[in-house]
DNA sequence: GTCTATAAATTGATAGAC
DNA sequence: GTCTATCAATTTATAGAC
């Protein structure tokens, strides 16, 4: 029984939170009606309720759960004792793998967060282990090392994770204005986006 | 009596445009209502469908008032007949100035994009008269006069982009991970983000 | 043009049968 | 655990007085 309970792919709650995954992600929470997360889950709508109590719960548990797709992985590469090359190398690498396989995640979250407080963006990022003072110390390491050039921390990483998400957050209008509807290369673009990030990054650094 | 009505500074139907602006573009089009821009306004609810007939269509003035803050600037000087070099200058110098005296309009538009399908994507980019080929003249002219290394227009013009919109695009993120809540820091980041960002792009492109 | 009142439809949430 | 029925509150939109 518990292990048959265990087979979360299949369980009635399970169902639900990948069904409003996939609504509140397209649609924001504010455009989700729990009733299309119910016709997307295949149930009944007093299921949710049962299950979540609330939308703002279930909210919650699909917004943790977007987190933590990202969030991990790209905490253990910043964590690691590597040089700031292969940090940087990993990360971008990593960050473009997950992106390509879930395009809409990078806009949603980022978009939640800016319709909330900075109290919510707060603790939700303290809950996730996400901290940059491991960049910065790797950083810091590369410099002292003579590695690289003597650089600020925060600009490396935000034109890192800026050229990483635009062409994810910005995809619409990507395809249209600069792609004009062509979505093949559209997606041949991504698939060199990898090498060319991190060369303009590393470009930046290196001595 | 016409003269004052030109004056639309103080007429219900700007009064009402405005008000509808900060709150759409605060909240997004499904996170608003319709009594909150009112209030905002600071008039009767139903104004808003006397002048505006309906929720849609007030979203539509707003959605085209706030691309228009953008568009023409950039359109200008992407069309004029400077170098590349100035273009771009001239061209992340305008973008993050009038960004940053919107901080959120970014945001709004790139969002509510996201969340339409992208017939209205198309359409509203026609409209506004946004088109890559300038860009991509300019770029091409630069090359076969030596000035510059050959290089692919549209990654060009996706980096500049990717790196002038995301500080605003991610700012709730940025404020909290990167800047640790500090304001003041974030704001003096801003102030030089124009000079960096040129520097970095002109670099991946000069001789 | 501006207001009050209210219609008409939607939506999050609960009660209760099975 | 799952369903039907329904409540209570919200929200867009309109009718009609002034």
């Amino acid at each position: 029984m518990e292990l048959n309970q265990k087979d979360k792919s299949t369980s009635t709650e399970e169902k639900i939170l990948q069904a409003a995954k996939k609504v509140f992600v397209e649609k924001g929470k504010s455009g989700t009606r729990m009733q299309e997360i119910a016709d997307e889950a295949g149930i009944n709508k007093s299921l949710l309720h049962y299950y979540y109590r609330s939308k703002d719960k279930l909210f919650g548990a699909v917004f943790k759960l977007a987190l933590s797709q990202f969030a991990p992985k790209l905490i253990k590469i910043v964590k690691s004792d590597k040089s700031i090359f292969e940090i940087i190398e990993s990360f971008v690498d990593t960050y473009i793998d997950i992106a390509s396989k879930n395009p809409f995640i990078p806009m949603f979250i980022i978009n939640e967060f800016s319709k909330r407080d900075s109290s919510f963006v707060t603790k939700t990022m303290k809950n996730s282990g996400i901290n940059v003072d491991f960049f910065r110390d790797a950083v810091e390491k590369g410099i002292s090392e003579g590695l690289i050039n003597p650089v600020d921390y925060r600009k490396l990483i935000i034109n890192t994770i800026s050229l990483c998400i635009f062409p994810f957050v910005g995809r619409p209008l990507l395809e249209v204005i600069v792609f004009k509807d062509d979505k093949i290369a559209y997606n041949e673009y991504l698939a060199n986006r990898k090498k060319e990030v991190c060369e303009l990054i590393i470009n930046t650094i290196k001595k």
